[in-house]
RNA sequence: GCGCCUGUAGCUCAGUAGGAUAGAGCAACGGACUUCUAAUCCGUAGGUCGUGCGUUCGAGUCGCACCAGGCGCGCCA
């Protein structure tokens, strides 16, 4: 049950009272309603008496009163009213509410949460994008949590999302790798060839390495005399390592709809359609043989290069013609997910998107803090060039998919993050995951009782008499009612980590009543009710972790 | 120096676009297993919301200035 139907009885109670007493109302007004920290104020508060005396000068009571009774007695939900406080309008709904809210969560099952979309957008959210010449590290990890939930909440709401991950298969970055990768190659074949200078280090090249003999055998001896021998050898490189990379997200549970290549868009000319659009409208120039953006003109702090004086494109621009492309695609919103080292270009993104023509509104970009892995209470020490880290593999081996996405979701996006691994390892009660989960697997475990013992109770649970239940009951039922608004808040503000606390909340709840109240007893009826309650509370601990995809288990 | 992020209980963090008496987990202390799973529960304790001004009926939340920590500021990606 969401909160519209206050919205509209509201609307008109307002519209009702300015009418009689003369207000002149905002042309935007907009209800909105609040939760009471005590249950005492109510199910909800209204503070729109406050809003209005402010703009119409009148007292905020006094307003509040007349708005309250255009509502008396109206609305079939509608319990009582109190005007409170400075003007608070406390709402107090009727059993009727949460009792209609344990049913739907049980009816609609996977559904329940959702809500009809109002305003559907099509959107495409980018994350992730590591350079395929290496394993996927924490940060991905972390930004791969985000995205997938993000896009969840998203599509919760009724819009259509496309997960995207830009591959970026051109540059030096590649080449590096696919010498890297020939170097140990040839070591393989009983052959030389030199390790480039930065070359990548690290175990992985040599799994690739092998990977292609295993493969290929010594097709490509010749590596190093023949220029089309070697782009083969580089994309059989590059496969394997985006193969890696898919797979590793698909264990994590994130499947990407688009793979987008980067050389791809190069390959049709891309570039070379930026540079004639922002030099023919002057935003880009000339200056010490290298090809310049304007990008002071658009909020960043300096000009940035696009060509470098030795004709090679920087990172910039291929960006710049990347995200041209997706606004070609007539995505209504796009979100991009960029690592904490990535800030120092989100300006000049923004800036180049605009001189492009482009509404720079329609994209979000969202910097994720930094990750820090602890052990024992000290941080890890992290050198990629070294081949020096931990991979995200190790990771999900180590604690788990279901504790790693957990816990980074369990900070806001922005904050820096530190992610203890003995902590997401233990199996106790320390440990939020297993708390949550848990909860699950006792509220599967009580109808197993139920069936083994033969307790008696009506299996249509919707059917139960809910009157049966008491304030501990209609307690948490309550938070069931909030777990549409939460999702639709979370989806709004991008903040999945609501999600957790939620469900936090909810077992917490649930976990107390628990101990507090036998479930499964000597009287049908109130088996019932009871069970129709236990039920509707699994069905939104597992609605809730499937948005921040985490197992629901029957048992632990 | 400029820009971004962060500052709330001993620790890690929430705080529903300004609302009513600032919350949770962990850690600490004291209790509860003959019971539908103790991976749980009940109780106790813990605060100058970094500091100072300001905005107003009302500020953890908004503005300004400081302080502290992190990151970024490349013809790298």
């Amino acid at each position: 049950m969401n909160k519209d139907f206050l919205k509209s009885e509201f609307d008109a109670a307002v519209s009702a009272a300015a009418a009689e007493f003369g207000w002149e109302l905002p042309d935007a007004l907009e209800i909105t309603f609040g939760v009471p920290k005590s249950e005492d104020l109510g199910d909800y508060s209204c503070n729109i008496a406050m809003v209005l005396a402010k703009q119409l000068k009148t007292n905020p009571r006094k307003a509040a009163e007349a708005i309250v009774t255009k509502l008396s007695g109206k609305a079939e939900f509608i319990d009582r009213l109190e005007v409170a406080g400075p003007g608070f309008i406390n709402i107090f709904l009727k059993d009727a509410w949460w009792q209609s809210t344990i049913r739907e969560a049980i009816e609609n099952g996977a559904e329940f949460g959702k809500s009809p979309s109002k305003n559907p957008k099509k959107i495409q959210i980018e994350f992730v994008s590591a350079n395929p010449v290496g394993p996927l590290n924490v940060v991905s990890a972390r930004a791969a949590a985000l995205g997938d939930s993000m896009a969840n909440l998203l599509r919760a709401v009724g819009n259509e999302v496309e997960r995207e991950y830009y591959v970026n298969d051109a540059g030096n970055q590649v080449i590096t790798f696919a010498q890297s990768v020939a170097s140990r190659y040839m070591t393989l074949i009983g052959r030389d060839y030199p390790f480039p200078e930065n070359g990548y280090l690290g175990d992985y090249i040599e799994e690739v390495a092998q990977h292609i003999y295993d493969e290929h055998g010594d097709e490509f001896a010749a590596l190093a005399d023949d220029d089309g021998v070697f782009t083969r050898f580089r994309d059989a490189s590059l496969g394997i390592m985006i193969e890696s990379q898919q797979r590793t997200l698909h264990d994590y549970g994130v499947d990407f709809e688009v793979w987008f290549s980067d050389r791809a868009i190069r390959e049709k000319g891309a570039l070379d359609e930026v540079m004639v659009l922002l030099d023919g409208s002057n935003k880009a120039f000339e200056a010490e043989g290298a090809k310049w953006f304007r990008a002071t003109d658009f909020g960043d702090n300096r000009d940035r290069v696009l060509i470098k004086n030795d004709g090679e494109a920087t990172y910039l621009l291929g960006d710049l013609a990347y995200h041209r492309d997706k606004y070609q695609r007539g995505f209504d919103t796009l979100i991009d997910i960029l690592g904490p080292d990535h800030q120092g270009q989100v300006q000049g993104l923004l800036g180049g998107i605009e001189a492009m023509g482009f509404d720079p509104n329609k994209m979000k970009m969202i910097i994720s803090g930094h990750v820090r892995l602890l052990r024992e209470g000290n941080a890890l020490a992290m050198s990629k060039r070294a081949g020096d880290f931990i991979s995200m593999d190790e990771l999900l081996e180590d604690v788990g998919k279901d504790a790693a996405r957990y816990f980074f979701l369990l900070r806001s996006a922005s904050s820096h993050l530190d992610f203890d691994m003995d902590l997401a390892k233990k199996e106790t009660p320390e440990n939020p995951v297993y708390y949550v989960q848990y909860a699950h697997a006792r509220v599967r475990s009580i109808f197993k009782k139920a069936e083994e013992k033969g307790v008696d109770y009506d299996s249509d649970l919707c059917a139960a008499d809910l009157s049966l239940l008491g304030q501990d009951e209609a307690r948490i039922a309550k938070r069931l009612c909030r777990f549409e608004e939460m999702i639709e808040r979370s989806a709004e503000r991008l903040e999945p980590h609501n999600i957790c606390y939620y469900l936090m909340d909810l077992a917490s709840e649930f976990h107390s009543y628990y101990n507090k109240t036998k479930v499964l007893t000597e009287d049908p009826p109130l088996t019932s009710a009871r069970l129709a309650l236990s039920e509707a509370v699994r069905q939104v601990i597992a609605n809730g972790l499937a948005l921040i995809g985490v197992s629901p288990p029957d048992a632990m």
